[in-house]
DNA sequence: CTGTTAGCGCTTTCAT
DNA sequence: ATGAAAGCGCTAACAG
């Protein structure tokens, strides 16, 4: 009656195998895999630990999860067309963050990419196989809206990377930076330069991040009124060529302005060497900023100012924040902002 | 005796709930979510699913995985000491690619990163939540023999991702991009152009891709026999100024080489800033090359002459080779090697 | 096509 | 300090 010993490497060890072979009941290795110390003697401890060793034994989740009915995973979840959604800086520091913090809580960390459109059928909707989600979305408001009300829908708690929590929705949270902080610094100094017109450039593919810088750059750029312009520059994407070809196609109608503000330090570059190779001075022509400076801030000559991004304490603060509302059932905070600096560089 | 009403939102739907109130069996619900159309008729289906979706079921996987022995969860373990581990555009798009595979086939990416100190106390190898796993590994030859080995003895298979499988572990596979193709490219695109004095900047913290572009640089020296001279620099990590420094300290001792051949692209722009910086003209008085050519590799000017590499690809392979392997018992390849291609700039 | 039975591995509750 | 029983939600195997 024994498993055919011929089919598997290894027949699985189970609780029960363990405490057959340790002479004790299966609750006891429960207590000791769980480090009760309070209900086990110290004697039959080592003896459990030994016959655990001995036969190689690993709990089962699956049968913890059931009977708990939790899981010890977290969802990170990014909306975006791109199938290289995790090949992006800022979402990588952000996850790099989350996944140490879960996993030093022994927490997963399960990672998965989706379309807006792919959204509602992807697993994470469909089945309920972990205790809390993060999201990290794309598209325009109304887009982002419904992502946050399907997520809400499912009863987990939920962390919001970037963006604010929508009124209606209770159990979620956000840990954002401070984008608009951001944007003002820059805008401020470029101001403080002399500059009067300006450029924003960014993708065609909406980000509530750019959408907050942008914001920002327009508000301050009010109090210079009338003097000051703001025209916009939409590349077909964020990529290098698409950005450069769009700034040459604004350059070509519209001349250069006193600055460009970008999205971000990669349209950032991209437009400094497209300066820089069309023989405009940086600073003295003209002027760029971009945002978030990581590691390939400084790759361009001259270097980009910008602004420099907590992202990955974004991502741990996010991993805290659902760690401490498992533990105690709510949020507390609904929304957290964590600072950013001006990173000069000589652009 | 119903669940009392107070005390959560949703008082989470079974199986069974759904069984009851569309008057079937629990077995012809599963046979509905399961797809099972020869199980079920047309009618009996389309009312199982308005009750799915009147009452919000989304089955628990946790009952299925215990039932069935298997978590539809593959693991990446990633071990590397630095806690931005994930932020490497290599492992990033390895990910990206490992990542969508697995969850078009409706399995879900565990992420995890750690050193090889904490691997073997990770939850991952001590419970078994995971069908399979992934791992790229840091570290001398040694310690990444040793990380192979105690992964095996989970009795999942795995894929490696850059390094060979060692000979004595069976369920196992590995993926990798031509790293020695891709450095002996590079030695003979310098050669070919009157290169003699070379050195090779890398990172003190060992990758076995590191390892093979530069014996595959001095494999392809050798041809010039004492003609040709290579000397090596470790920056004491691969960070911009750690590498300015490096290089620094080395040409103030042995003065410019005819070419830096460096070990990824993010080295090589370092490079390229400081030589330029210094007034050494690229590519006239000395050369510089990278590796793998993601998005930043145009950055600096001049462009950098490097190789292409097939990250994306790499992790959609490894993905599928899991696949296959959990579906038929077995891996079909026990390495594969992708192609690259040189990606030629001004350096 | 549909239902019944049994049990996956674990932990809570209650008894000893 | 330790054990026994029950059950979490699901599906394979078989019966009808």
């Amino acid at each position: 009656m024994a498993l055919k010993k011929t089919a598997r490497p290894k027949p699985k060890v189970t609780l029960k195998d363990v405490a057959r072979r340790a002479g004790v009941s299966a609750m006891t290795i429960s207590n000791v895999i769980n480090n009760r110390s309070a209900k086990v003697s110290v004697r039959t401890r080592q003896r459990v630990e030994a016959t655990i060793a001995r036969l190689g034994y690993r709990p089962d989740p699956a049968g913890r999860s059931l009977r708990l009915s939790r899981q010890f995973l977290v969802e990170m979840i990014i909306v975006d067309p791109s199938p290289t959604f995790v090949a992006d800086a800022f979402t990588t520091s952000i996850l790099a963050g989350l996944s140490n913090c879960l996993n030093r809580r022994d927490y997963g960390l399960i990672l998965r990419g989706t379309s807006f459109e792919h959204l509602s059928q992807s697993s994470a909707l469909r089945s309920r196989q972990t205790d809390a989600l993060c999201v990290m979305a794309s598209g325009l408001p109304r887009q982002r809206l419904e992502i946050y009300q399907q997520l809400a829908k499912l009863d987990d708690p939920f962390v919001i990377f970037q963006d604010g929590v929508p009124a209606e929705i209770d159990d979620a949270a956000s840990v954002m930076q401070d984008d608009a902080g951001g944007g003002a610094l820059l805008a401020n100094h470029l101001i403080a330069r002399g500059c009067t017109r300006f450029v924003w450039v960014s993708q065609r593919h909406p980000w509530p991040a750019f959408e907050k810088r942008e914001a920002a750059v327009k508000k301050a750029l009010r109090s210079l009124g009338s003097r000051a312009s703001l025209r916009s520059v939409e590349a077909d994407s964020g990529d290098y060529t698409a950005v450069q070809q769009a700034v040459a196609s604004h350059v070509a109608r519209d001349g250069v302005p006193d600055a460009f503000l970008c999205g971000n330090d990669q349209i950032g570059i991209a437009v400094v060497n497209w300066l820089v190779d069309k023989g405009h001075r940086i600073p003295e022509d003209v002027r760029v900023t971009g945002f978030n400076a990581f590691d390939f801030w400084r790759y361009s000559r001259p270097v980009l100012t910008t602004i420099e991004s907590p992202a990955y304490a974004l991502g741990e603060l996010g991993g805290t924040m659902l760690i401490e509302r498992l533990r105690t059932g709510r949020f507390e905070k609904r929304e957290t902002v964590l600072p950013v600096q001006l990173r000069l560089g000589a652009s």
